[in-house]
DNA sequence: TTATTTTTGTTGTATTTGCAACAAAAAAAT
DNA sequence: ATTTTTTTGTTGCAAATACAACAAAAATAA
C-alpha cells in the first residue's frame, strides 16, 4: 500500500509550519493567514463555511476569527434578513496583508513544484482535487459523530 | 496559480482530524499515532529523527513521546555508546495496537484514492514524493532560523 | 400553526503545540 | 589538546486546538 497520506501530511505540516514562521512578521498568528485568506477571497462568508473550507474545528475557526477580528484584519457584520449569522469582511488592514500571505504561498508552491512539468503539475492538481473530495466526504461524516466501518 | 498546497492542507487536515477521533477508541490522545506508527517502524529510532520524519517541532515531538512512554505504549533505553541518545522501542502494548493503526489508514487511503486508476496513484505517489523532498529542505532551512528570500 | 431538527454561534475546560532558553554530550575545527 | 559548533534532550510559558455543552435563530416536518 502506497503511503500516500503520509506524504501528504508531511508536506502539509512542513509547509504550514513555515508559513507560521514567516508570517509572525505580520502579526499574524498561528493558523489565522488560512482563515483571513479565505475571507478576503470570499467577503460576506460566514464562519461555520470557513471553518468547513478549511476542514477545522468550527469552535477552533470560531476563536481565531474572533481574535482576527480583536486584532483588526477583520469585521464581523449582521444580516439584514438573518439575526443568526455573521457575516465577514476583511478590514483595509487585512485587505493590505492579503497581497503578501499570497506572494508567500505562491513562492511555497512554485519551490513544491520545482522540477515537475507543467503536465506533471495540471495531473497532480486533479488528482490531488480528486483525493480531497474524497475525503472530505468521510470528514464531515465522522465530524458529525458518525462511525465509519472498515 | 493551481493552489496545490491548498488542496494537500484540506487533505491533511481532514484525514488527521478523523485518525485523531478514530484512535481515541485505543487510547491515544491527539496526534500520538503518528509518532507511534514510526516508532513501529524503526524500533532504535532516536526522537530528533521522528520529529525530522513527521515534520513537527522538536518540542512536540519530545512531549508527544514522552506522552507515549508514560501511558506505556513505547519504551526509551540507553545507549551503549552514547550518552546523549536515548534509542525508542514500542512495548508489547504499542505493538498490539499498531496492526490497528495501520488498518484504520489504509481504509483511510482507500477512501481516497476511491476512483483513481492504478496508474492514476503510482503517478500520484511519485508526484507527491518529489514535492515532499523539495519541501523538506525548506522546512529544514527555516527550522535552522534561515530567511527564505523571495 | 406548532413541534422537531438543523444551523450557527458561544464558552468552559483540557490538551497539544511550538518558541525561547537552557544544558550536556558528541563531533568538528583549530 | 583545546576550543567551537552541532546534536540531542529538557522545561517554562503562551497560545492554538478541539471536545462538550449550551443557546437561539432558522428551516423543515407534522
Amino acid at each position: 500500500m502506497k503511503e500516500i497520506l503520509r506524504e501528504i501530511g508531511m508536506i502539509a505540516r512542513a509547509l504550514d509550519s513555515i508559513s507560521n514562521i514567516e508570517f509572525k512578521e505580520y502579526d499574524l498568528t498561528r493558523g489565522q493567514y488560512l482563515y483571513l485568506v479565505r475571507i478576503c477571497e470570499s467577503p460576506g462568508i460566514i464562519q461555520e463555511k470557513v471553518a468547513e473550507l478549511i476542514k477545522v474545528d468550527r469552535t477552533t475557526a470560531a476563536r481565531s476569527i474572533k481574535k482576527l477580528e480583536m486584532n483588526g484584519f477583520i469585521v464581523k457584520k449582521e444580516d439584514e434578513h438573518n439575526k443568526k449569522i455573521k457575516k465577514l469582511y476583511p478590514t483595509e488592514k487585512g485587505r493590505k496583508i492579503f497581497p503578501f500571505i499570497k506572494r508567500e504561498n505562491d513562492h511555497s508552491n512554485t519551490v513544491a513544484l520545482e522540477g515537475l512539468s507543467e503536465e506533471d503539475i495540471e495531473n497532480l492538481f486533479d488528482l490531488l482535487q480528486r483525493v480531497r473530495r474524497n475525503v472530505e466526504k468521510d470528514w464531515e461524516f465522522v465530524k458529525k459523530g458518525n462511525k465509519r466501518s472498515y
